[in-house]
DNA sequence: CGAGTTTGACCCGCGC
DNA sequence: GCGCGGGTCAAACTCG
């Protein structure tokens, strides 16, 4: 399966009272193998002017995106959980019978530190940049043409915080132009951008303890549906941050 | 002027 | 020991 995520969107920038969005439509494709997201946004017609209603759509429209966020964010969690047991239970407890418990616990702190993801991201081939937005702040420190892939491979750390070990490594797909592989070393010991959001969000929704709650409810928390307005309108990047970081759980996923 | 990028030089591990 | 290749450094450069 290949997940792919159109971010093809304008920003609603709060300044530019030229244009408002008219718009926001979120389709999504039902087919479990094959998750498309796409948010259009269409220039404002003048004469449609109902802002009050266009402020119920949007509302309407942020609901089933959170909505969609959310059970897809379930679902992820539940394939690595999956995952996770599958790949450690039989090992871990043959493992956890001759060593001491100090030990693997050593060992397991080890290998988080060691941790190592690869996630493939789908680009625009003509791209040349091999930049991914994941959410994070990155500083490029080299770039090297590699013996195996006649396309250059870069190096980043992360600049979000100074502290923060993590490195990656971005390299075009040999297979696929329209690819690119990146390599996660380490663990972000904060939290990105987009996840501040989701954080504040998470606080918020502690009321939805259940994705059925979230659909059986006919009525959805006024108050969390104007902050993720709020967001929206104040961090012109928010969708896009939102949109990358579930495409790079997807993909995540789809790699292990 | 500060932050980020580019790019050649350098370091280090590995195979022969 | 030598050469090769991947990874990193750091000075020069670019850009806002």
């Amino acid at each position: 399966m290949a997940a792919t995520i159109d971010l093809n969107l304008s920003p609603v920038c709060p300044s530019d009272h030229g244009t408002h969005v008219k718009e926001v439509s979120f389709s999504h494709d039902d087919d479990d193998d094959d998750d498309d997201l796409s948010f259009e946004k269409e220039a404002d017609d003048p004469s449609a002017g109902d802002l009050s209603n266009e402020n119920t759509k949007l509302k309407e429209k942020l609901i089933i995106a959170y909505d969609k966020y959310y059970s897809l964010k379930t679902h992820v969690k539940k394939l690595m959980q999956d995952k996770e047991e599958l790949e450690w239970s039989p090992r871990k407890r043959k493992f956890e019978d001759t060593v001491q418990q100090s030990s693997w616990k050593r060992l397991n702190e080890e290998l988080a530190r060691s941790e190592t993801k690869i996630v493939y991201v789908r680009i625009d081939p003509s791209d040349k940049s091999l930049v991914v937005k994941d959410g994070y702040q990155w500083r490029k420190y080299g770039q090297k043409v590699t013996r195996d892939n006649p396309s250059p491979r870069a190096y980043y750390k992360c600049s979000f915080a100074p502290t923060c070990p993590v490195k990656k490594k971005v390299q075009r797909s040999m297979d696929d132009d329209g690819v690119v592989v990146v390599t996660y070393e380490g663990e972000h010991n904060h939290r990105s951008t987009m996840q501040e959001a989701a954080y504040a969000l998470a606080h918020e929704s502690e009321i939805f303890s259940t994705s059925e709650r979230m659909f059986n409810s006919p009525k959805l928390d006024e108050g969390l549906v104007e902050q993720m307005a709020t967001y929206l309108s104040k961090d012109s990047n928010f969708t896009s941050k939102l949109a990358a970081a579930i495409s790079s759980k997807i993909l995540e996923v789809e790699t292990f």
